[in-house]
DNA sequence: CGAGCTAACTGAATCGATCCAGATGGCGAA
DNA sequence: TTCGCCATCTGGATCGATTCAGTTAGCTCG
């Protein structure tokens, strides 16, 4: 009994009497036969249940897979849960199914500076949020397209907004209001974990060169030029943007007696500054009269409740669409900025 | 000028003066070959810079590709930013990446009943939450492993929480408060768009065999015994699980008259009792005391705020984690219902 | 009529591995 | 010494397509 093997190209050409390129041909170029032999082709192979040319044979061939590899920083359990994240990847998905690629999904965290299996046969890496330092970056295949995103791999092309223009431009607008007490909520500054509260002069040290960093030097120039020494201006490390490691931290700060506490908190997310909106009010704290807050990012969820979140917005879908475009070839690959807006909510009008 | 081709295995083996075999054996079976010699063939592919066996080459001719295609119902911009799906994404992705597997992404509203190219070569598909109706179904490749998620397919295996007995019990519990004016927020129900009050009668027609089906059928039998005739208790559809969808619908909820308005809200996702509670809270009301809610998944943003959700918890982690476990046959394949807990929290206490 | 052209189709090499079925050699046991 | 066995290594067929360099037939045109 032989087994039912499965049915190739090559079966269904000697079975139609023609040969495995005109078959080959009736899938991917029919206008290399005539629409009546294509006809047949594609009839015959229904009827035999022929599902068109197989995928890991055409890949060999050809040697493209028309698979994307996405690898994020962080594990996919937070990065799925980042509003920002996701959002440039439902800008990547939108761009790669138009065009019949299909999303790898990778966390740096989870793959010890190797790639696993299939990942080295993707057509090309889009690369968000890394630490440049990051050894996994030389593990990629080198003659495979790569876009960075929000961070820089030296001789590719890389996509940002403009952190510090940005952050300078919200500070300014935020201490126009001149506060007392202006206080920063950074994101992670470096590879090093760290939660809580920065000792003042350590700030900078070992910061490596990441949005954050861009960021942070935004808000100094603001700060300095508002006439407070941003050596002394009190600032709080967030490791992980998200409701859970933050929430703490910024009790912490919201539990300072009312002469140290900050009356102004300039937020390097949208997340943290709406956990800050949160547990503000939780405590009886009026925003923006006995607390001013200012986010990054823009998400939905900042302008749907009361009051609205003052923050910058970035178009982070069409962030992912611009690096899919330049993956894929359909735009020179070459590093771009990106504007973003500022968006005057009443956490800090 | 030679074009400087990729090396590959067969070069590696001349170099060295050995058969192919050989040097795939060094790669794939350390057993079969001496140290010394494997020592060798691995110095000497790192001196020349070979990157290890070609994963399109390796998939053709072993038949597997490491990789998993995880088929999400709705678009990847909805699904990323559901806590639900995401974290059953992170359960897959976590095993998968235990077991050097790779995961491709796919969203069954932007592929057109039509594998887009590389998905076929996947090993095996895990679905999440399609209708049963789906055709995309069809299209898959019939010999390689699938496990649904949340809906059932004929014939293969699922995973799934009690959602009937689990509704039942937490709608039970709310009910012996004695609420004066019970509803129920559902999620989709079927196939067609609705976004708004449902017309009594109309409510279950055509409703496909999913979870929302079993969730509302637990809400209706806890109902019954509790002497309110399910068909005439009101229900709004949100058709999308996002604060953007269902606020509208919430909003014209809560600003009903005082008679009118319900008093206790079933809802069949924390992110709607959740929604429910933040524009609740915005209108003045007070939970519990005027409005009782409950929701169901137990997503950490729930508990971190005050009130806390009255929820049912489920592990979705979990379920992604026995999905891929069933997935890469490290677990017998067969359809599981796991276990949910009622969780008690402040806003239906 | 025959040269030239084009549309339609063919044969076979090729992509880069894996993995049988065997070859080889060294060693211990009978 | 001879046999068998094990560890180690080899040759070559194979996976299922794509693609290049033709061949063939039919048609046009001077």
């Amino acid at each position: 009994m032989p087994t039912p093997r499965r049915i190739t190209l090559k079966d269904l050409a000697r079975e139609l009497g023609v040969s495995t390129a005109t078959v080959s041909n009736a899938f991917n170029r029919p206008d290399q036969l005539s629409p009546a032999l294509r006809e047949r082709i594609l009839g015959e192979a229904k009827r035999l249940g022929y599902r068109g040319p197989d995928a890991k044979a055409r890949s060999l061939r050809t040697g493209r897979s028309r698979i994307i590899a996405v690898i994020l920083a962080e594990s996919l359990t937070y990065s799925l849960n980042d509003a920002v994240a996701s959002e440039l990847l439902s800008g990547v998905a939108e761009v790669l199914d138009a065009q019949g690629h299909t999303l790898l999904l990778l966390s740096a965290r989870q793959m010890q500076s190797e790639l696993p299996g299939a990942a080295s046969m993707a057509d090309g890496y889009i690369v968000y949020g890394l630490m440049p330092s990051e050894t996994l970056l030389e593990s990629l295949p080198p003659q495979a397209p790569l876009v960075a995103v929000d961070f820089d791999v030296t001789g590719r092309p890389s996509l940002h907004v403009d952190d510090e223009p940005a952050c300078h431009l919200i500070a300014r607008h935020a201490l126009a209001s001149r506060p007392r007490r202006p206080g920063i909520i950074n994101l992670r500054l470096t590879a090093e974990p760290c939660n809580g509260p920065i000792v003042p002069g350590q700030r900078l040290l070992g910061a490596e060169q990441t949005i954050t960093r861009s960021r942070l030097l935004g808000f100094h120039r603001a700060l300095d030029e508002a006439g407070h020494d941003p050596a002394v201006v009190p600032m709080w490390n967030i490791e992980e943007n998200t409701f859970e490691v933050s929430a703490p931290v910024i009790e912490a700060i919201l539990d300072l007696p009312d002469t140290e506490r900050p009356d102004l908190l300039l937020c390097m997310s949208d997340r943290i500054a709406l956990t800050a909106l949160t547990l503000a009010e939780e405590r009886g704290l009026r925003v923006p009269e006995d607390l001013r807050l200012t986010g990054f990012d823009g998400i939905a969820e900042g302008q749907y409740r009361a009051p609205r979140l003052t923050t910058v917005r970035q178009d982070s879908v069409e962030k992912g669409r611009q690096a899919a475009r330049m993956i894929l070839g359909l735009e020179a690959p070459r590093s771009r900025t990106l504007a973003t807006e500022l968006w005057l909510g009443d956490s800090c009008p």
